[in-house]
DNA sequence: GGAGTCAAAATTATCTATAATTTTAAAAGG
DNA sequence: CCTTTTAAAATTATAGATAATTTTGACTCC
């Protein structure tokens, strides 16, 4: 009945180990081993060494030859870059889809804005902060353009899940309500600039530790 | 003594066949086939769908579940979309690159700009231009940022190669030497503007088509 | 006890083989 | 003559097997 956009068993094998990798359940540095890999998913490796290339693509693994696949690592480094791509892919994408949005997507956007307040959890309150930036992003129409987003949205994900503190979302909240704010009134410009620092902005504080010398921690949260 | 950076048959496929399609060699919507390509290069088809998902995630190749691996067809609003992403993100790149730069680079960026002006062909002075660009830029030292670039300057050799116009090229030599002279006088915001100009200026003209009707053709020249 | 060495085990990269699907091209029917 | 059907050929996707490399860990020697 319904079909999938993607059947091959590569794509699904590669979708899952994002999430994984993504929601911190395969830790950094972790190696990925085909054959293990393969006999989880009841195939052969061949598909398997072909979803690594596509987690390698995204920036979610790295691949030295001969020597096998591990999860990517990052550092604060790494966080403010894919902060500050996503600050400028970003407003790109919402300078196009200004003129196509509607009433019913802000009204979309807006939903899921609330849906954010009333998350249980990291989890879903990440998905809700994701689809508002799709939604208002999508009718920009560039696909290239939305694809390296979705890869970047991944990367934010995973280092949030890794240090998610309670209290950041709110600013969030009130940056979501400005952007659709000025949207609403056609203010295109003053949206873009809202969104540009919200996305930039990095949630810090110590590490929470139980043990050893708290470490800072960070995470883009828009 | 010299050990290739990547040494699998996969990447090794991969690149030429990007540089194929890059260069026109193979055209918009031509079919690869794993068992043909296997051949050409003596190898199994193992590692030639590897490389298709390579090819796949720089955006150079579309490949449908069981129907195979087609070259990507690109139109104006890709060439578009390419050039505002560069824009955006080279812009990005010098801003974080120009406290890096050193004389020893200018002097490099300028004497590719001067090899750009003596190119013989379209190929040799789109090999100055990247020079050109990748000199100023990789002092950021941000790798998800330049593999990014990179990407998207592979898209735009692709638009170039396949629409080229004589002339074109004074623009681009002239606009990299005012970015040069933005840089030596410390002036970052006056070359970051001229790069972001400079990268979205796309060449149009009538195709030289000896037959049928002069439809229009484009390409980024910066 | 620790550094270095070497062999066994594990793992990667690739090849060959096979099943399933799609493309092609030819034949039949209207 | 054009459409539809149908069978053959080509092609994709995956499985299973093999060679080469790396990792692991025990053992020796100092």
């Amino acid at each position: 009945m319904s079909k999938e956009p993607e059947d091959t068993i590569a794509s699904r094998i590669s979708r899952v180990l994002a999430d994984r990798i993504v929601r911190g359940e395969l830790a950094p540095g972790a190696r990925l081993r085909q054959d293990h890999i393969a006999e989880e998913f009841q195939t052969s490796h061949v598909p398997v060494r072909e979803a690594f290339r596509r987690l390698e693509a995204q920036g979610l693994a790295i691949s030295e030859p001969r020597r096998g696949v591990r999860v990517a690592s990052f550092d604060l480094a790494e966080v403010r870059e894919v902060a500050e791509m996503r600050a400028v892919l970003e407003v790109l994408a919402l300078r196009h889809a200004a003129r196509h949005l509607t009433p019913a997507i802000l009204d979309a956007a807006e939903e899921a804005t609330r849906e954010g307040d009333a998350a249980a959890d990291v989890h879903a309150w990440e998905e809700a902060n994701r689809r508002f930036h799709r939604l208002i992003l999508a009718p920009c129409g560039m696909r290239r353009l939305l694809a390296s987003i979705d890869d970047l949205h991944a990367a934010s994900a995973r280092f949030l899940f890794s240090a998610w503190q309670s209290g950041w979302e709110k600013r969030t909240d009130h940056d979501h309500r400005a952007i659709l704010a000025a949207l609403r009134q056609g203010k295109t410009d003053e949206a873009a600039a809202t969104l540009q620092k919200h996305v930039q902005w990095i949630g810090r504080g110590p590490q929470p530790a139980k043990n050893g010398a708290p470490r800072e921690i960070f995470a883009i949260v828009g």
